[in-house]
DNA sequence: ATTCTCACA
DNA sequence: TGTGAGAA
């Protein structure tokens, strides 16, 4: 239960997620008006997103770039959606998602990308709590 | 300096 | 989706 409030917990400004996710800020806030991610929202209507809402981010990367639209990516989410509140059932095969194990590879990389370009201080102090 | 909303020569 | 304006 610990786990849950750990991903969900808001702590990505906009500009961290533009570098985790490679997303413009334009796409971010569009695939949030199509409900997409739900990021939460600070005193001064800045969003803060949580670490669900990186890997959502990224999942919906994925998927425009294997060529589904939003219409697509929307069930996609959807049934995914469906699936974390109605657990209590077998799943017959596996889930080609993202593991947290791949999210965590994938963030690393980020990281050393950026890093190679000398702009990885920011991020890297935002995600460090995750790297213990 | 950052991010937000709104609107489109 | 990009981009710029005006505000916070």
């Amino acid at each position: 239960m610990d786990d849950q409030i750990r991903r969900t917990m808001p702590l990505f400004s906009m500009s961290i997620v533009q570098k985790l996710t490679g997303l413009t800020a334009r796409q971010i806030r569009y695939y949030e008006e199509h409900h997409l991610v739900q990021p939460e929202r600070t005193e001064g209507n800045r969003r803060v997103f949580s670490f669900n809402d990186v890997e959502q981010l990224l999942e919906i990367k994925s998927l425009l770039d294997k060529g589904v639209n939003l219409a697509g990516i929307k069930h996609v989410l959807g049934m995914k959606t469906i699936e974390a509140m109605q657990p209590p059932v077998e799943k017959v095969a596996k889930k080609p998602e993202m593991s947290n194990a791949d999210v965590m590879k994938y963030l690393k990389s980020e990281l050393i990308q950026a890093g190679r370009h000398g702009k990885a201080s920011l991020i890297q102090g935002e995600l460090s709590r995750f790297f213990h």
